[in-house]
RNA sequence: CGCGGGGUGGAGCAGUCUGGUAGCUCGUCGGGCUCAUAACCCGAAGGUUGUCGGUUCAAAUCCGGCCCCCGCAACCA
């Protein structure tokens, strides 16, 4: 029988920044559904990888003493760990500096060359050199780049371009002719509208850089971003080197992108595609964003969402529940902990993981760890077993739709079901009443639901749904979508009591224990890097901090800290708070108050009369609910503890430090 | 008039295409249960669906005006 194939991407991933939590939702998108369409017995192929040339990481390697290749060969493994951290199942990784890459791309470039699809021109507009961006004239900010305030200048560079216009009428044909080229439905007609207000020819080449593929008639030239990243999707698929590997996989099912990127899958790339002769991907799906309270995530916000802290908190399975079941269809989501920490704790705490723990508790209890054989049915095991069915089939469904948060709450009514059926069926009071067969009907019911939930769940969260799953004692081989299907749980299995699945979080604490790294990391951001705001907070130093070369700081950078003497008068505890302290500080001609989170090494009283350095023009925060308007310098070490600096003479208060 | 998205009980969202007295999750309050991770189950309170007007027997839903928020504008998922 001939398996149904399913070729799935991700965009493959910029190196010269960090990795956030809106890449982290795409990639997570994508292999559960990838994992899902395993689950059904189908031929699945999912890449990811990474796009390692351009100007901006020639830049970044520069910067740091090192090529380029050295730059991207030290920041895509952290990429890959951090996949393998959230278990992406993905098949191929590509990087577009691979040799079976390059090839695809000369030839691509050559062929639309020769078809005269591609010309040389001169490439023009308002470019900001320290940026090292182009604007379009609308954007400037007086004249100035909008990001820097620097002027732009005008400037004027040969390149090759490609006659996208050409290929319009096609595409918007294509996309008329297939409604699911282009998912969401509105975000089709944002494409249309703006294939039809004209398209531009496109600047397919860079004289400006040479950290690129050449273009092979014209070495000078590298190939820029369109042609050379976007190939990545037929190089993966095998295209030039392996044909019947191509024609297997090709043309892919579905691109996964955000939707800020959505125009260069739906546009410029289907045109390349036109132009090169190779079938159009059957779709391609736009997903929302991830928002946090402050707007869209961006360096310069320095809102930035670090996902490395995110698992270190939570696991990998949590971060996974909370983005897919948190993103509706094509539409932005807001993130912020206390969401995600209520979201876990409520659905895979309390509903999920509680589920079973009752369970297998009660079975202990009553049957001696062994499923029993089911006896005669009553409207509670129909109902409970006909909503199983409906709810394997709507999990799918939803799958197949790209709407997986509408597949998870589907699945989450079952557990709710679970619950409410061991409730309303009572089996400690038929234990009690010692109504064995009863009992045993009520057991098996409970713990064959548990079975489909668990099989339903392991595409969108492996390890959860694994442990579940070998619980109760259902093997690798029986794994399977088919398997869902009623009746599965075999009577006289063994299910012992285990831990929970999932913990319950103690919300307060966790918020303030990410407040106090925030704190912290703030605190080290500042004194590291003179452009503490434009960087992505980073968790854990290891592989990630790769603050080496560029951190050096002028006397004007240290200058922008103002630190001033300040004697303590009062120090408390934060209620509700174990590592927060609320201290009232005399800076001489004013007062402040400043929460510091130095409760575990400090007691209150110790600290009254105490003279403290205080950063005096840190931005006021609120911590708990407290205000604080500065901060204490203090030497920390992870294991030693911590010490406030401190002077050696009595100096008036508010004596500056320097 | 650049393009697009959004404004629905305290919070976050669904419902709008195919009009028919507003639904889900969380939170709050009350009750139940005792197998369980202070969990689970039941019930209740709470909304004139941004605003003004129109069509209609009937409008969150269709039409028009206005206000507010957000994103995009050629390499930020």
């Amino acid at each position: 029988m001939q398996l149904a194939k399913y070729y799935i991407t991700t965009p493959i991933y910029y190196p010269s920044d960090r990795l956030h939590i809106g890449h982290a939702y795409t990639t997570v998108y994508c292999d559960a559904v990838a994992r899902w369409r395993r689950f059904c017995g189908e031929d699945v192929y999912f890449v990811t990888g990474s796009d390692d040339h351009g100007q901006k990481v020639q830049r970044a390697a520069e910067a740091k003493g090192k090529t380029p290749k050295e730059y991207v060969d030290e920041i895509v493994p952290t990429f890959q760990e951090l996949w393998r951290r959230l278990d992406i199942s993905y098949d191929d990784f590509i990087r577009t500096t691979e040799e079976r890459h390059a090839k695809v791309v000369q030839e691509i470039f050559q062929r639309l060359y020769d078809k005269g699809d591609i010309y040389k021109g001169t490439y023009d507009g308002w470019y900001c050199t320290p940026c090292e961006t182009f604007w379009i004239e609308s954007k400037l900010d007086d004249g100035n780049c909008p990001d820097c305030g620097r002027p732009v200048e005008w400037v004027q560079e040969e390149s090759y371009f490609f006659r996208i216009s050409k290929y319009a009428p096609t595409l918007l044909k294509h996309i008329e002719e297939n409604p699911d080229f282009i998912q969401p439905e509105t975000r089709r007609n944002e494409m249309v509208s703006f294939i039809k207000s004209g398209l531009e020819e496109l600047s397919v080449s860079r004289t400006t850089f040479d950290w690129g593929i050449p273009v092979p008639f014209d070495p000078k030239h590298v190939t820029y971003v369109w042609i050379d990243a976007l190939t990545n999707y037929i190089t993966a698929a095998g295209y030039l080197q392996d044909d019947e590997k191509f024609n297997h996989w090709w043309p892919a099912d579905c691109h996964v992108v955000g939707k800020d990127i959505l125009r260069f899958h739906t546009i410029i790339w289907p045109s390349i595609l036109l132009a090169a002769g190779v079938p159009l991907p059957k779709s391609v799906y736009g997903h929302g964003w991830l928002l946090t309270d402050t707007g869209k995530m961006s360096k310069s916000k320095g809102n930035v969402v670090e996902p490395n802290r995110l698992i270190d908190h939570f696991g990998s399975d949590a971060i996974r529940y909370f983005l897919l079941r948190e993103v509706s269809y094509g539409q932005d989501a807001r993130y912020n902990t206390q969401a995600l920490v209520e979201r876990i704790n409520s659905d895979l705490a309390n509903d999920l993981g509680n589920s079973l723990h009752r369970s297998a508790a009660m079975l202990a209890k009553f049957c001696d760890s062994v499923i029993p054989a089911p006896g005669a049915d009553t409207d509670l095991e129909r109902a409970l077993r006909e909503l199983a069915e409906q709810t394997r089939a709507a999990v799918d469904s939803g799958v197949r739709s790209m709407r997986l948060n509408t597949a998870l709450a589907d699945l989450w009514r079952l557990v709710g079901a679970v619950n409410k059926y061991i409730d309303e069926a009572e089996p400690w009071s038929l234990a009690k009443k010692e109504e064995h067969e009863r009992l045993g009907t009520v057991m098996y019911h409970v713990f064959e639901a548990l079975r489909v939930v668990g099989l339903l769940v392991t595409p969108f969260l492996p390890r959860i749904g694994g442990r579940i799953l070998e619980q109760l004692g259902v093997d690798a081989s029986t794994q399977t979508y088919e398997n869902t299907g009623w009746g599965g749980l075999r009577p006289g299995t063994r299910v012992e009591p285990r831990e929970p699945v999932f913990p319950r979080l103690d919300v307060e604490a966790v918020l303030e224990e990410l407040e106090s790294e925030n704190a912290a990391l703030e605190a080290e951001g500042d004194q590291t890097s003179s452009e503490a705001d434009s960087r992505g907070r980073h968790g854990e130093g290891e592989a990630l901090n790769d603050d080496g070369g560029d951190s050096m700081i002028t006397i004007d950078d240290f200058a922008k800290v103002q630190l001033k003497l300040a004697k303590v008068v009062a120090a408390e505890k934060v209620a509700g708070a174990d590592r927060l302290l609320k201290l009232q500080v005399d800076l001489g001609d004013e007062k402040r108050q400043i929460v510091s989170g130095i409760a575990q090494h400090y007691e209150p009283e110790a600290l009254v009369g105490k003279q403290v350095v205080v950063v005096v023009n840190l931005k006021p925060v609120k911590l708990r609910g407290e205000l604080s308007e500065g901060m204490l310098l203090a030497a920390v070490d992870g294991e030693a503890g911590l010490g406030l600096v401190t002077v050696d003479k009595d100096l008036p208060l508010g004596s500056s430090v320097q």
